[in-house]
Parts: C-alpha cells; structure tokens; sequence
DNA sequence: AATATAATTTATAATGATTCTAAAGTAGTG
DNA sequence: CACTACTTTAGAATCATTATAAATTATATT
C-alpha cells in the first residue's frame, strides 16, 4: 500500500520527524488494505515480532499520542477496562462483540440515516455515532 | 420518590443485605425524580457531604459494582479517562457535551428508529445506542 | 562534513484509579 | 444469645498510563 517515502512525507508533513521507532509504528498501522482497530498491549506485542531492537513502551504512548493529535488515529472507549485506537478515522458505527471483545466497524449503509431531533441552545453536532452490541446466538 | 423501606425491600429481594452504607447511596442514587449520570468520585463526594461517618472508598465500588450486576445502574464508556455509570439502565441514547463532558440522555423519539441492516451469522443485536457529540457554536 | 539545536527516545520513577487482602464489624437465623 | 455468612474497612498491591531527565538522533547551519 505505502512504501517507506510515503511515511517519511506524511510525517514530515505534520511537523513530525521521520524516526526509525516512528517509521515502524507507521508500517504496522497504516501499510494495509483495510484499516483495523487495536489497543495499546496490542501494538507492543506486534512490534516486539517485527523489530530487532525492542521501541520503550515509552515511545508507544508517545507516537499513538501524537499519531492521534494529528488525526492519524482515533480513540474509541467502549470498554471501561480496554481502550481502543482506530485506523479509520472518520465518523463511523461499529459491532461490539461482547462475547469476544472485537470490534467491527460499520459501513454508513449498514445503519440507515440517523436524524437526531433534540437540540442544545448555543451547541452544535459534532458527530454521530452508533454502537451495536452483538452476542451469541442461545 | 422513596423511603427508606422501600430501599431495604429492593436490597433484600436482590440478596443483598440492607447496611446503612448501601442504604446512604440508595437514596442518593435512586431517591430521585429523574435518573442521572455520575462517576465514582462524584459520588464519594456527595456521600461525604450527607454522611456523618465516612463510607470507605472501598465500600463504594463493591456497592457500585454490586449494583451494576443486580441490574440498577449501567456503565457507560464514553471517554478513555472518566467512567460513568447511568441510574437510568434502558437501552438509551446519549449527546456527549465535549465541552462540559457532561452527558444528557436522548430519548426515544428525539432520533429515529434505528435499522441495522448487516448481520454477522451465529450473532444476534443486544443493543443498539447512539452517542452524538455536541459542542459549543462557533 | 562538522557543529549546533531542538526533537525524540529511553529507562526508570511517579501517579492514580481500581482491586485485593484479611481482619473487624454486622445482619440474619434460630 | 450464639452462630454463620456477609459486609465493611484500612491499607497494600496492581497495572495502565504519564512524567522525568539523561542520552541519542534528526535537521538546519556553517
Ligand atoms: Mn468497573
Ligand atoms: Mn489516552
Ligand atoms: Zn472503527
Ligand atoms: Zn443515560
């Protein structure tokens, strides 16, 4: 999907330098087809197989962090005990798998148009956003 | 909208033993006009404010987390460093003032029926909430 | 290319919310 | 009252996250 130049760009480019640590991060989240949702214990597993030298946990929270206030990656909280980071960025619904914690995301088509009714004085909508629990059958 | 007797009924139908602590934080909870929305601490602090002797801060997460299981307050995870629990345990929909981070319930009517349309097989639907994020104008 | 500067990484400590422990207290039963 | 199981409690333990401050690295400048 994106070799090693598109990331150096898109890191220059908000401002961030294009560290190795930085640079492999950017491979595990971003250089698929799909995007995908993942917790922090998550990303540190994965990077311990893919990379020689092992990146501080330190470094983690630091480049999720920044990855986040850049609008690279969204925090979604679903679960009072695991928080959730997400490649897709834009508004969007999701399945919540309560049987197997997994979260699922949903295509706009798949939940017909939401119009909420109430309104706030002196606020606006920012974004709308559907949850789903699903379970096991029985 | 209670009494006291009332909360001891509750309590005891429910297995749970009737103590002056549990009872402190029934009529705090439950001895209102309209459910709300609060955090563990919120409620540590109007607890001391009502109590002569102080509940221990232990006390009140089992209490808490007693009465989540018996089904008479919900947890709503909405954002990655605040966790709320609702008296009002329907399945209900929320706006989200990120200003405030105050949470308002939504009724029924004020957003429309919601039609899932994908499913995933061997999982059936146990919830279906929206979260609207609202914020100041301008 | 060497130097200077600021950004970044890192190991480690600190924090803070929640949970655990085990001892003391209390409610229900007969 | 006496017994038992449940509950409360203070304090310790846990664990995810954040802070600290020293070492390293990226980039700009000479
Ligand atoms: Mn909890
Ligand atoms: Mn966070
Ligand atoms: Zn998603
Ligand atoms: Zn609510």
């Amino acid at each position: 999907m994106n070799n090693n130049s598109d990331f150096i760009e898109k890191l220059r480019s908000s401002g961030l330098r294009p560290t190795k640590q930085r640079l492999e991060i950017c491979k595990l989240l971003f250089d698929r087809k799909k995007t995908f949702h993942f917790t922090i214990s998550d990303l540190s597993k994965n990077l311990k197989k893919v990379t020689n030298k092992d990146i501080s946990l330190a470094t983690i929270y630091n480049t999720v962090h920044s990855f986040k206030k850049k609008g690279y990656l969204k925090e979604i909280s679903i679960n009072a005990d695991k928080s959730y980071f997400d490649t897709n960025t834009s508004n969007h619904h999701h399945f919540l798998d309560i049987n197997t914690n997994e979260l699922i995301d949903l295509k706009e088509d798949d939940v017909g148009n939401i119009n909420v009714k109430k309104s706030l004085p002196g606020k606006k909508i920012k974004s709308i956003e559907v949850l789903v629990k699903i379970e096991n059958n029985n």
